[in-house]
DNA sequence: TATGAATGAGCGTTCATTCAT
DNA sequence: TATGAATGAACGCTCATTCAT
């Protein structure tokens, strides 16, 4: 591991425990084992080693969702796997995960640094939600739903239970499995509630 | 208003939008319009008026949502209650609501707070909800499920959708209201997928 | 003397001796015996320091040179006191007065000091040397020469004398009279060379 | 041009706009096209560029001048022709000759640099100009003056009139021709104030 | 020759806190 | 109650310098 990966690694790390403001570009340095000047060396100021460390993680979760999803059968098939490789994804990065949970616009953004930017990369995770609604719609293997709040109301449950699972104290082993059956019963298509 | 409660109402304002870390005393002074010493003098430490401006606020949320639950007919509809209590709260508030989503142990609790006396406030949240999901299984109006994890799964949808509401630029007219129904959709105890 | 006066006087005498960049505020907290947070407390910025003491010293020149030209039987009288004076106040505030010759728009101004406003303030210098060659020429005491020109060359003729004196180790006793008596013979009316 | 006279030309320009302690290392590699660590490679410490910066171009200088005096009929024509050079040699250099105006003892040494050996390479400015003013009292064509102030007095009008010209934005198309005609004025012997 | 990775001293600045008034 | 002068730790950042390649 080259010393400029390192500092991406223990940026990912101190960012997400302590946050922006509160995590200290010497902090970072220390964790990477380098002298903090070789930070901004590689990587300017800290809002932009902020926003690499954030879409280095983005970046890799976002390609193993699209892996996830790529060959489903239907539309709610895709939704489980998205959601499967989501949390499989953040049990695998347990450590480092927490900075996309600061660097995502579902938080809030801390004092300099461009929520633009942050916005637009986020928006992959909710197209591709977008998609598998839509594709389950059409495929009648989900019921008819608005597709926007839909995909938005997922992954806010996602993240609420990622959340609930990687900061809070009320952790519970079945969490993410339990979550994945509330929002596929939800979004079933079957004989209804007022059926048979 | 007392110069105190000034001082209370401008540090939700101001941790709210900033972060306890970003936000200054004497930002929170300015915005109450009085001296930053005055600050000290009535709330001792940041970290002191930090907890001070979150428990108002919390308290205020709970007192609201208990009013809500008293008197329902079964658990579903309590649940209902509590996520329509809990959504119209963040509208009156929305300036500053912000401040329960930074001090709550859902969040990222930022260095120097205390994150215990933080999870026994809020452990109030989920042990009403708790309390609602156990009521509506008893009563036949929740499908039998795990209490725990549901109410858990519950709170995270709450949030979640007030998160996607306040900080994204996703907004959406009616996430409050489809996230209620996507809640009593999945808990809705009725003729299942299997059934008929 | 206050502190606040303290820290003007130790600006003044820190950025004199070694220039805006290499002067620190630290520096010109020690000199002052106060602590460097208290810089910023009274100035703000390094840059509003800086013009804040070049201008102290400017002002207090600019008055004693008006005093001194006031009544003046005419116009070559009063360029010969404004010299004096000039050169009487660089030797009574010999060690603050190189502040001066640092914030001034005949030397360079150093990077993130506002130009404008510095030379705004030297004009007066300048315009006050305009008037009295004007008058000199209307009253005949001088020779007819370019008013704008022979007001820089002067002003040029005081600063390099000044410089010589504070600056150089080429010191002479004689170097103020001198230069009075280099200006005044230049610019006196009278039997030319090319007459009798 | 070498490399190595790359670096000399960019540290000129970049002493010469920002000073010694603005000015970085890098900015002067960047100005050269070369990378940073060349310039220690050839220069040594970012004071011996300094020197280096600033005596190149005063040898440049005194080389000028000593051409430019070398046969006269007279000393106050050499005066005059020194000036003409002086003034000549700052036109063409424009870019670079400010150098000379900050590696000098008429500037403020910036920390760091040996004010001892600046010296002593610009008293072959204040010489030449002494041997001048020697000759013409000897032969006639200068009235009879104090040499050594008089030198440092016309070697103060020359250095004024070029900071008014390269420094200020009071500057003004005849200041050198001016400057000059004001000098010959105050030294020329003849018939004098006190009558013909 | 020529490059740039790597270091760390030192900078300006912010800010929580104390305390005399 | 109410103010703000005063302090100094800690921050992000710049930059001259060294050295392996």
């Amino acid at each position: 591991m080259t010393k400029k990966e390192a500092i991406l690694k223990a940026a990912q790390e101190a960012f997400g425990q302590l946050g922006f403001t509160a995590a200290t570009v010497k902090d970072v340095a220390g964790r990477a084992d380098v002298s903090f000047g070789l930070v901004s060396h590689y990587f300017g100021s800290k809002q932009d080693l902020f926003l690499a460390a954030g879409f280095d993680m983005a970046d890799r979760l976002i390609c193993s969702l699209a892996e996830a999803t790529a060959e489903s059968p239907d539309g709610l098939t895709s939704i489980r796997q998205y959601m499967s490789a989501y949390f499989a994804f953040t049990d695998e990065q347990r450590d480092r995960f927490p900075i996309l949970l600061r660097c995502s616009p579902f938080s809030h953004m801390e004092p300099g640094i461009d929520a633009v930017k942050v916005a637009e990369k986020f928006s992959a995770f909710i197209d591709e939600l977008k998609r598998c609604v839509s594709q389950g719609i059409e495929d009648g293997s989900i019921r008819t739903l608005p597709v926007e709040e839909t995909a938005l109301i997922i992954y806010g449950n996602i993240v609420g239970s990622v959340r609930t699972s990687l900061l809070t104290p009320y952790k519970s082993e079945g969490i993410f499995s339990e979550t994945i059956n509330h929002v596929i019963r939800s979004l079933k298509n079957g004989p209804d509630q007022d059926g048979c």
